[in-house]
RNA sequence: UCAGAUCUCCGGGCUGCCGCGCAUUAAGCGACUGAUGUCGUAGAGCGAGGAAAGUCCGGGCUUUGCCGACACACCCCAGCAGGUAAUGCCUGCCCGCCGCGAGGCGAGCCACGGCAACAGAGACGAGCCGUCCCAGUCGGGACGGGUGAAACGGGCGACAGGGUGGGGGAAGCAACCGCAAGAAGUGCCCUGUGACCUGUGUCGGGGAGGGCCUUGGUGGCGGGCAAGGAGGUGCCUGGCGACAGGCGUCCAAGAGGAAUGGCAGCCCUCGACAGAACCCGGCUUACAGGGGAUCUGGUCUC
C-alpha cells in the first residue's frame, strides 16, 4: 500500500528535492491565490478515473481535461478521519498549502483531487507544503 | 481551614503579515454598458457554540386538504395547583425513597388480574405452637412466640392486559414561492346513476375530472434567509416561586459541496468537548481547567 512506499519515508527524512517553484519573498510573507475549485459530485467522480498518487499524508488524483484552461482542485476528507472540526482543519491546511506554495506546481488543463488523511492535522506546515508540492509535480 | 450541596459565569490572550465570506463607502480607482447600473479592486467594519451536537419534545412559519360537525381508529400524556405561545418543559405543595445535613431522585390516575426466591406448618388468602376467654362436643375470639423483606395486613411505578380523563389532521426549508429551462408520451380503469374531496365512516356542504402503469429528471438563478424577537439585561411593582407588567438599556455570522483560516513572535494556569445551515423555547448527552454567590457538616483559634 501507499504507506509502505519509500517515497513517504524520503520526505520524512528531509532528503526530497526542496526546490521551490515559487520562492518566498525576503520578508517571508506567504503569497498566492486560491485556484479554481471542483465542487460538483460528477466532477469528483470524473477525476477518480485519472492517475492516482498515494502517499502517507494524502492521496492525489489527477485527470487531464485536454484543454488549456486553468487547473482546478477539489478536496476530499472522509468521515473516517474524524468529526467535523477535524475534517475542517485538514481541508483548511491543505487549501492553505496549495495557495501559498503548491498552486504553481499544477499543470493547466488538469483537475486535481486531494484526499486528506489524518496526519495532515499534526505534521509541521513546512513539511506539508514540501510534500504536497513534490507530489503535485510528480517527482519521486 | 477541610469536605460537600445548589445556582451562576468563563472556556486561551495580544501583535504583525497573507488569505476567505458578508454587507458597506460623501460613487476612491479600473473595465463594460445608450442608460438606471454590473463586475473587479482598495479602505474601514463584522464573522461559530455553551453545548452550534443528538434530533428526543414543544411552537413559529410553509404547503397540503373545498370546508364544517360528530364518531371510530391511531399516537401522546397522567398526584394536586399554577407558569408559559406551547410541551413530555418549568415552579410550589403533598406523598414515597436516599442523605447527619444543605439537598437529591420519582416512569406518583382507576379497578381487576398476576407475582414473591430462601427460610417457614402456612405467602395472598389462610393459620403451627402456647396462654386466656366464650362455648364447656364441633367451634369462635384475643394476646404472645418462631421463620422471613413481608404473616387478618400489606408490597411489587424496568409485571401484563383493560378502563377513565385530557391533548393531537398530516408533512416538512431538499417545506414553499417566483423566473428560466426541460418534460408534457402511451395504454388501461372509475366517473352528473356524483368519481373525487386529510386514516376510516356518517351528516351537511362542494364538485368535473380522478386514479394506475411506463418514460425522463434528481438540476440552474433569485426569494424564503437574518437589524434579530414569545431576545438578553438593570431597576421598580405583584407573586413563596416559575413568571407577569412598567421604565431604561444592549444585541449587525448568514454560507450555499458550504467563509471564520495559515504562518511568525511574546505571555499564561499550556488550552477539553467540539463547527452555525429557516428561526425560537426546552430536554438529553460530551467536556481540560478555572472564577463567583448562597448554604450544610466537621476541625482549629479567640
Amino acid at each position: 500500500m501507499a504507506s509502505s512506499q519509500p517515497a513517504a519515508t524520503a520526505v520524512a527524512s528531509g532528503s526530497a528535492p526542496e526546490r521551490k517553484t515559487r520562492p518566498l519573498p525576503a520578508t517571508g510573507k506567504p503569497v498566492g491565490a486560491h485556484p479554481k475549485r471542483l465542487l460538483k459530485r460528477a466532477e469528483f467522480l470524473a477525476v477518480r478515473r485519472g492517475e492516482k498518487r498515494r502517499g502517507r499524508l494524502f492521496l492525489v488524483e489527477i485527470l487531464d481535461r485536454s484543454d488549456a484552461e486553468a487547473p482546478r482542485v477539489g478536496y476530499t476528507v472522509t468521515k473516517k478521519v474524524g468529526n467535523a472540526v477535524v475534517r475542517n482543519r485538514i481541508r483548511r491546511r491543505l487549501r492553505e498549502a496549495v495557495r501559498t506554495h503548491a498552486a504553481g506546481d499544477m499543470e493547466p488543463g488538469n483537475d486535481y483531487v486531494i484526499v486528506g488523511r489524518e496526519d495532515v492535522l499534526t505534521i509541521p506546515f513546512g513539511q506539508l507544503k514540501a510534500e504536497l508540492s513534490r507530489r503535485l509535480r510528480g517527482t519521486r
